[in-house]
DNA sequence: ACGCTTTTGACAACCGTTTTCACTTTCGTT
DNA sequence: AACGAAAGTGAAAACGGTTGTCAAAAGCGT
């Protein structure tokens, strides 16, 4: 038989639905045991993958090693942030996402993805 | 006291600076015991992480979790790094400093500096 | 060579993720 | 509506990479 809909899964799939930031598992499990949700965080983690294989969602690599999930979507931006204070502007750039593709394909890459962040000072911080 | 010279830190040193491909801390833990080095898994991480800090390696976060680490090469660039196999082709693009700084001085941010990583399955890996 | 301080490394702890397995739920079929 | 096979769930245990602990070893100014 084929896959399910279950209770759990339209929970999961709702709420990344929602927005269009990147979650950890346990954020998410998190935001739905406080919503109510009874859910595992085994589940949370067992759905991801599927909506991942499914390329339903798109997978990143934290810094800290954590696995950041977000719906696929179209019209993705940048984070610009301030180092001392932690403010974070949201910057998009088409000129970028057409370099990345465009060196990714030179290369004879394909399926990609990227990420961009950039540090700095903001104006509040430079006293 | 100030940080002190040690056959193992020079033994990492050295193996690193042979290569310019990413590898994680077990591969380079494996290379040194192959080669007679007697050097401890511990000290190998806390090795690079004393480099990475210095500012003498990169790392990068692969995808099944590990984290890898190469030498920095002079000049700034980017990577371009297979999600499969882990080949990393080195790419520099003007237009995205140019971009990034422009973008940063209209939000009044100062002190700028970016990272921008490229994944994507290169063309052995597509079979 | 002495002694203070850093470094080392075996081991345990940690943390995010995956596996296990008994129990529950879904859904095509009666 | 009820049944039953197959899929899904979740608590707990296992797993794998990384970091912390602490007693012993090594580096370096004197």
């Amino acid at each position: 038989m084929a896959q399910r809909n279950t209770r759990q899964r339209a929970a999961v799939g709702e709420l990344l639905g929602r927005t269009s930031e990147f979650r950890t598992a346990s954020q998410i499990h998190d935001d739905l045991r406080h919503a109510g949700e009874d859910i595992g965080l085994t589940t949370v983690y067992r759905t991801l993958q599927l909506m991942v294989e499914a390329q339903q969602l798109d997978a990143i690599r934290t810094d800290d090693g954590e696995t950041a999930y977000r719906r696929c979507s179209t019209g993705h931006h940048h984070h610009l942030v301030c180092r001392t204070c932690g403010r974070t502007v949201e910057v998009e750039g088409p000129a970028i996402e057409r370099w990345t593709d465009q060196v990714a394909a030179d290369h004879g890459f394909t399926d990609v993805q990227h990420q961009l962040e950039i540090f700095g000072v903001c104006g509040n911080c430079q006293h």
